[in-house]
DNA sequence: ACCTTACCTGAAAACGGTTTCAGAAACGGT
DNA sequence: ACCGTTTCTGAAACCGTTTTCAGGTAAGGT
């Protein structure tokens, strides 16, 4: 265990002082360059960031909190902000909050005095940490979701509402007016108004869906299929569905197979965010999609700018379109009603409106759906 | 931006010397212990972790090097190690490297000299950049792949060569022996072990595969289409494929679902690693998984001991065991050969040996299946 | 030769902690 | 009251850089 050279080492084995040695490394032009450079690789010398942050205040690191880099989104965000890093002179913390605001909190009080700029989707709208990080002076984007002191933060969102609304209205054109929707947390922002967006086309279309029709996923997967099948159990289910999420979409699907609804002939269902098993689905699964690469990619390119250029420029708010990626699981509802299998109903009571605590056992992943004789019900 | 407050803020709010705060900070029995943590409190002092880094020689960073955290077992990986660090002191730098050894080069010089240890999922066995870290006394613990020095370094992997032992052994009892693969980089562990696993398991059967029934896919999604696509246009095609990874099986999906080919009655599918996303496939994709986060979790473990115990231990080597996950995309092998429908045959030919660039335009995701009659219904 | 200007250089002072060292204060036993 | 311990303390050195400052040397004009 040789221990790293230093700049002393190297200026002695060039022959010269350590602050030629320094000026060398930042570009200056220097009489003994080459014999520096011939020194610097003999050595092996690599600077001390830990000097070079400790004198110069930067850190050359950026960090990335998020709630879960499991979440196809936010790995896809994780992806595109490092791609943008990659190229110049930083580095990237990585940290998952378990959307929970005191984990985020527990985390962001870690990073902050290690990094120059900050990442942030915010657990909640009302998250009190944006606050503190701006307190801190860390340059911050946030990403996804907005803070409780919107408009002071740079932030990179997409058309949550918009997207929401075309969902909903690709749904109302095929004639359905039985829609419900599977929300996320109303006190984050793209659960908010990914509601916002589906109530809203819903009283422009002039019609009042039932409260049961919106049902809290919480954004997880198994809140999606307890949702679906709170849906499932009603006396007069929906004929289409729009899941506000990818991971209730996957929970959402699950309970449908279990039960043995057909899509999109018992049920349509639309989803939000585009994944590449949406496409391989029996029926492919439509979806509305945004580019999630470049919302990470663009919201770090947005921190870099804002961490050179003047820190005190006005806070800058982009928001990225959704589309709408049309597939099968999407059709005009049947003339009858819905038929829920007799030994499915049994199973659908189970799963009443209190959560369960996590995924069944590993063994139920294999099973099969249920019985299919019909009954009919209205 | 009022600069943060140092440990001579405190001493002096205090009324003691810099030491007598060091030591509280350390823990140390100290007189003024009151005073100082109200001083803390009331400064909101943070230490500096660069200059406590400088003198200590300590970061309190690991790092994680993965090929890709978009892919989900990597994300996966990524939460099992940050779930470990979270109750200690350290915190994650994470970088990708896209499958590429100069990238991972570029990556580690970075990030050698700013952690006090490195979890490193190797590009390729023939990887020197292990022996890079090795050199630099840098602790270090491979993920799921090898590196050249095979032996000298602390690894954790899991039964590839067993698992697509147990996956082709399923195919052969339930009658199939025109097995297939569909392989990753034979240059990489799990490739090459996954590979052999299934050689092996078919020699032992008796069965000499043609060398069509090995095709390579790289690892990712298109290379599982382009590699599906050629097995397909086999004169005689295969009654099984086991195909080696997650991305790789999403694009052999994909392949199947543009011809029209019926899993499981003309083909039967076997992939590595399971997925949310598996068990709502139609049909339910049978998989040989194994215990992802628990992987990530482990090595880093095994990496936080390596750092605080003695470092001249001997390298441990952590092999967990693969669970066959029968779901229901395999069946007996029919009596008659698979057809291929006439237009099908024409889209196969397109995809020659060649890899092409990229997935297809955008655009190319809303795509529906081709023109052919075979619609499933169950 | 001499002075100016333009470069380039090395010594030394930070940056904010930890740790060593020697000494002061408190303690306990006689 | 004295001495030997033990416990606590502050001054100072150090970690590896960057940066300021005051020269020093070479080039260019007279």
């Amino acid at each position: 265990m040789p221990k790293p050279p230093t700049i002393t080492d190297v200026a002695d084995e060039a022959g010269v002082s350590i602050s030629t040695v320094s000026r060398h490394m930042r570009g200056d032009r220097v009489r003994a360059a080459k014999r520096i450079d011939r020194a610097i690789a003999r050595l092996r010398y690599r600077p001390s960031p830990a000097a070079r942050s400790l004198k110069s205040g930067k850190t050359g690191a950026v960090a990335l909190v998020v709630p879960d880099v499991t979440n196809p989104f936010f790995a896809a965000v994780v992806r595109g902000a490092e791609s943008i890093t990659a190229q110049g002179r930083h580095i990237i913390f990585l940290a998952n909050t378990d959307e929970s605001d005191d984990r985020e909190a527990a985390v962001i009080e870690d990073l902050l005095s290690r990094v120059d700029g900050m990442l942030l989707a915010p657990a909640s709208e009302s998250d009190p940490n944006p606050q503190r990080l701006a307190d801190a002076g860390v340059p911050t984007v946030l990403i996804d979701r907005e803070g409780p002191s919107a408009g002071c933060f740079d932030v990179v969102l997409v058309d949550n509402y918009g997207g929401a609304r075309s969902a909903v209205e690709h749904l109302l054109s095929l004639g359905h007016e039985r829609i419900a929707t599977i929300a996320g947390p109303v006190g984050s922002t793209p659960g908010r108004l990914r509601l916002e967006g589906y109530s809203a086309t819903m009283a422009d279309a002039g019609i009042d869906p039932p409260s049961a029709f919106v049902q809290p996923g919480g954004f997880m997967e198994h809140g999606g299929y307890q949702a679906m099948m709170q849906l499932l159990a009603l006396p007069d289910p929906p004929t289409a569905v729009f899941v506000a999420n990818n991971l209730m979409t996957i929970g959402a699907l699950r309970a449908i197979k279990d039960i043995g609804v057909r899509v999109p002939d018992d049920l349509s269902i639309i989803g939000f965010d585009d994944h590449p098993f949406s496409e391989i689905l029996d029926p492919p699964l439509t979806v509305v999609g945004r580019p999630m690469e470049q919302q990470g990619a663009l919201a770090m390119r947005m921190l870099l700018s804002r961490m050179s250029e003047n820190p005190g420029r006005m806070a800058r708010r982009v928001v990225l379109d959704t589309h709408l990626i049309q597939r099968a699981s999407c059709s005009p509802p049947r003339e009858n009603p819905m038929s829920i299998p007799q030994g499915a109903r049994a199973l659908i009571n189970k799963f009443p409106k209190h959560p369960h605590p996590e995924r069944g056992s590993p063994d139920g992943s294999g099973r099969k759906r249920t019985g299919t004789t019909l009954e009919r019900r209205n």
